[in-house]
DNA sequence: ACAAGTATACGAATGATTTCGTATTTTCTA
DNA sequence: TAGAAAATACGAAATCATTCGTATACTTGT
């Protein structure tokens, strides 16, 4: 199975997830301008290294400068750690954490709007 | 400020908001179960004593089996890590956390309505 | 063709978290 | 009251993640 980002290689997928395909210098420089402060180049470039080991991402190696692609969608990332998060910190429910979420947020009625519609739809089946 | 918990002091305090107040025996048992493994009991406790110092959790030393509490709440916690969440994978928008939390999971009817009633007082204010 | 620039590979330093062994003290019980 | 059981303190090993230095190879422009 393939094993949880850490935080680091989180960022990392972030830049691949927007741009669907990376070299390593456009990697590093999102990741420099994200931070405040400058990242090492051969830093990222470990960090990618061992995201390919551990299967996060493929790498298109024919050219010189590889290309990088997440081999993980947004999708089944976050549901993963939200999942883990709804386990672990909100005693199993959904609903705890959603309320949660929300509780402090100045949302925009426009949020709360759409949230509701997908309620609606969610409710219909 | 309060440092950020990690992963083994977040399951620790986990035990702790469940049971108000616990002795280092009381955690490493729950922690035995809740992984599948045994834990060392110096190792819960070490874990323990440097929350401690963090002030995390205060404790009671006036018998010899010290009691522990959690000096921060659920709550607080929680909306940390919530927010975190919300900006670096989704992108800043609570909305969106809100709606993939609820994506996949077969939330009961009564758990959507409740996430509903809750919108609508949001909404009065 | 060579110097400068840019790429990858990789080992190893650094740093943080987690785990555990050992010493010491206190309590309980046979 | 002596020995076993259970508690704390603490240092240090083990583990894991992050950062970086250096070697080496390829590309390009003059």
């Amino acid at each position: 199975m393939k094993p949880k980002p850490t935080a680091s290689e989180l960022e990392i997928l972030q830049v691949l997830w927007k741009n669907t395909q990376c070299t390593v210098r456009e990697v590093n420089e999102e990741l420099t301008q994200m931070r405040d402060s400058e990242v090492g180049y051969t830093t990222t470039l470990k960090l990618m290294q061992i995201m390919h080991e551990k299967g996060l991402v493929e790498r298109d190696v024919s050219n010189r400068t590889h290309k990088y692609k997440a081999t993980i969608s947004h999708e089944n990332i976050s549901q993963g750690i939200l999942q883990t998060l709804i386990d672990t910190v909100f005693n199993g429910s959904a609903a705890q954490l959603v309320m949660q979420a929300l509780s402090d947020k100045k949302s925009s009625k426009e949020e709360i709007r759409k949230i509701k519609e997908y309620l609606d739809q969610l409710e219909k089946k």
